[in-house]
DNA sequence: ATAAACTTTCAGTAATTTCTGAAACTTCTG
DNA sequence: CAGAAGTTTCAGAAATTACTGAAAGTTTAT
């Protein structure tokens, strides 16, 4: 690994646990990505120092993200791996992953509390309070469902707009007339 | 608590930590927020459990974040804490804050790493990765102010839009001639 | 100035998470 | 089928993170 490499995984590593893994995951990706050859288990747990167990648990955490996969070079009797697709793939799949496992379980059970009517006055306002929760967080997961369904180039687009976003929104009743009128 | 309140905090608790702050922060917060009182520190601790000391931490916390606020109760000695906004305010907070753990510092780190000229070409691969990496956090951030500019209620438009947006996006070089041509 | 009512800090402890490395497992080769 | 080359698992150790509670700090009242 040159200095330039090893800043950056050690970065990673660090950040790894505020994106939602822990730090040799974070590292094991960085590594993966900035490589542009594939690399094996063994090379992986020489670089960063580790072993090879927890290499192993890590490329297994990685790959239930979807975040590298493994690459057969032919002749060879090692597992190599790569990443799973390009940057805007892998940020998409970062971002639905952590859907997953920070928005789904709680709307699932903010669902089961607003079945239950409400015993008395402080529970009828806790549960305005989770439904507006709720409502929030579908919004969230409707949303970015539509993001990844429009492709990295419309979502490229989109971004780069910018501020004429809000100019647009104000035009859309002329131009999808109908359709989800303003409140 | 109410056994409604006492599920609900308890699964915030949980899930705290996958949202960037601990069990007991969570609880605090989800405490608070479904409380439709202002609520003290000793009660909290007392509701919750943990001692003193833990619930003046978790409040400098959440106050830190802008998610709670202290409230003076005029007559009263003690300091008594609400939600430091509606619903939407909140998860605005939860986003910013985020977004300032999460990406700006691998941002800053990604300019310094680019700025050096590549010793060769393993670190030129790797320094268009990395640039890549910038460009899209860039994008992210760009974005994720220009939503937070927009306010809740035309977010709320364009959220409920849904697929709506794809469609708008191919008319977008009608509506706004000449600006952010598409590539 | 003292005391009462409350809050914060922080050293030490408890709980949790991560990592190691040896053993078990799998696959390929001769 | 034996054994070589590789991978995975998992119990226990190490590292990290969170929590307690007693002491120090702050504010208000008298």
């Amino acid at each position: 690994m040159t200095p330039l490499i090893t800043s950056a995984v050690m970065h990673f590593g660090e950040m790894g646990s505020r994106w939602g893994f822990n730090r040799t995951v974070g590292q094991i990706l960085a590594l993966i990505v900035l490589n542009e050859e594939p690399i094996s288990a063994q090379e992986i747990a020489d670089a960063l120092n580790i072993s090879r167990g927890n290499t192993s648990m890590g490329l297994k955490e990685l790959q239930s993200w979807r975040l590298v996969k493994q690459h057969l070079v032919p002749g060879e009797r090692k597992e190599f791996f790569i990443p799973a697709g390009d940057i805007w793939t892998l940020a998409n799949r970062v971002f639905e992953e952590r859907r997953k496992r920070e928005i789904d379980p709680t709307m699932s059970l903010l669902r089961d509390l607003l079945l239950d009517a409400p015993a008395n006055e402080k529970e009828a306002n806790a549960q305005h309070k989770l439904n507006e929760i709720h409502d929030l967080l579908e919004s969230i997961t409707a949303w970015s469902e539509e993001l990844q369904n429009l492709g990295p180039e419309k979502l490229n687009t989109l971004m780069k707009l910018g501020s004429g976003v809000g100019r647009m929104l104000e035009l859309k009743d002329k131009l999808l007339p109908g359709k989800n009128s303003v409140n």
